[in-house]
DNA sequence: ACAATAGTGTCTTTTAGACAGTATTTG
DNA sequence: CAAATACTGTCTAAAAGACACTATTGT
């Protein structure tokens, strides 16, 4: 079975938060031809004594700038799915084995070793076709778009939007996710109302928040629940379209 | 980037269909080292001008003895996840991406070439703990447990439950898919609304069954719709379980 | 006639959607 | 006080679960 050509085997990773009420992505600007100046999903290859996903951990803390330890803390991360395309990297035959990641707002991310940057990008500004929206390289456009997809059906069906918050948080809070994920706001007495009947969503504090400047009632805070899914699920408005 | 150690890249394909009532998988008994004579789905290597999934459409061709584009004319193959633990295969490093097929009843598969017999297994006696269940090869098992998973999910939002039927079709048959996919069926009236009020699941015809010995009116008969979604889902009976 | 299965209809419960209305806070 | 936001409650519609009931066929 030698007779078989090697690849080399990826990972690309989408990694999502909310900024400013924005779903964003971080992306890094290519230093280096194929597609020098484009932006791209990060990325790396996989060690010969890793798995696709501890490669994708180690990728996640490194471009993040936290450790793996702590990513662990706040970081949800799953494989999305594998592209193949023989002609995907002009260079050589490279098999991406892509995932998604989750986590609250981070800081701005530090250059990388390789002097190329990175940065927080809206999706909306990706995914439009705005003549200032990045081409990205490869097939990133692709894996971004199935990423997309990933995350805002997840968030029909699981308590996946606890990842977007740090704790404490209110309900207000965790309804922006929605929002920013979906694109439209779930009414906000439905959305309360299935939040807190779902059992082990979340869990109150007996704590409230902070004043805000905007006037209004001090939000009670609460802190993830232990539950994983949602049954039945949280439709999303205008689901079907 | 030369210094990264090269990959094999594989697919292995769970190809479920209904025999007998049961839900079934296509397995193929291994010849040689390593887990000779242990069962294993099958699977190939990824040729250098094809993507994964044109090698698994290709395989799925070459175990069912079907030609590739009759598969394409009732097959339904998609993507499942990438497997990618180092010590997965002892001989080499591989990386194999695994795929879910589904299929009408088909007929007792050719031996392969390599002189291994296939057949089909009933899930049941695979996953099950009996003693004459086979232990199968590498890490399939927890392949086959995640297609399985995945079959029984996508039932719920999708029309998948058509790939496993013949055209034309009946009510009670397509009943049966779901009866013997989750291993406990829906009632038999509600299932009936479910399927005939969600737009585009089936359409029917004016022609009826042929006569069954069993007795019973003849039941009439339908074709696969052009709706791929379920909204909302079928819920399985005891579900949350 | 009887058994078996196909198909219809009905009642109840659960849940979501669409609000209205009240309470709490800042400026 | 007004404005903004948090929170509660209510009415209605959609849908599922749990049946009972009728109809059609083979033996």
């Amino acid at each position: 079975m030698s007779e078989h050509p090697p690849f080399a085997v990826t990972v690309d990773l989408a990694i999502f938060t909310i900024r400013n009420g924005a779903l964003s992505v971080l992306l890094v600007e290519r230093g280096e031809d194929p597609y020098a100046g484009r932006w791209a999903l990060p990325g790396g290859f996989v060690g010969p004594d890793e798995d696709a996903e501890a490669a994708a951990w180690r990728e996640l803390a490194e471009e993040t700038g936290v450790s793996r330890a702590e990513a662990g803390e706040w970081g949800h991360l799953e494989q999305l799915r594998t592209y193949s395309a023989p002609d995907r990297d002009p260079r050589m035959r490279v098999v991406s084995v892509a995932h998604v990641a989750f986590a609250p707002d981070l800081p701005e991310p530090t250059a990388g070793s390789d002097a190329t940057q990175a940065r927080w990008w809206a999706v909306q500004d990706v995914v439009g076709e705005d003549a200032d929206a990045p081409r990205l390289a490869f097939d990133h456009a692709e894996i971004l778009a199935d990423a997309l997809e990933r995350v805002r059906s997840k968030l029909e069906y699981t308590t996946l939007a606890l990842q977007f918050v740090d704790e404490p948080f209110t309900l207000p809070e965790l309804h922006r996710v929605y929002a920013a994920v979906w694109g439209e706001a779930p009414d906000l007495g439905n959305f309360r109302r299935k939040v807190l009947k779902t059992p082990g969503f979340v869990s109150p504090t007996d704590e409230k928040a902070d004043a805000d400047a905007a006037g209004g009632p001090r939000p009670l805070l609460y802190r993830r629940g232990p539950g994983r899914t949602l049954q039945p699920a949280m439709l999303r408005p205008g689901g079907d379209a």
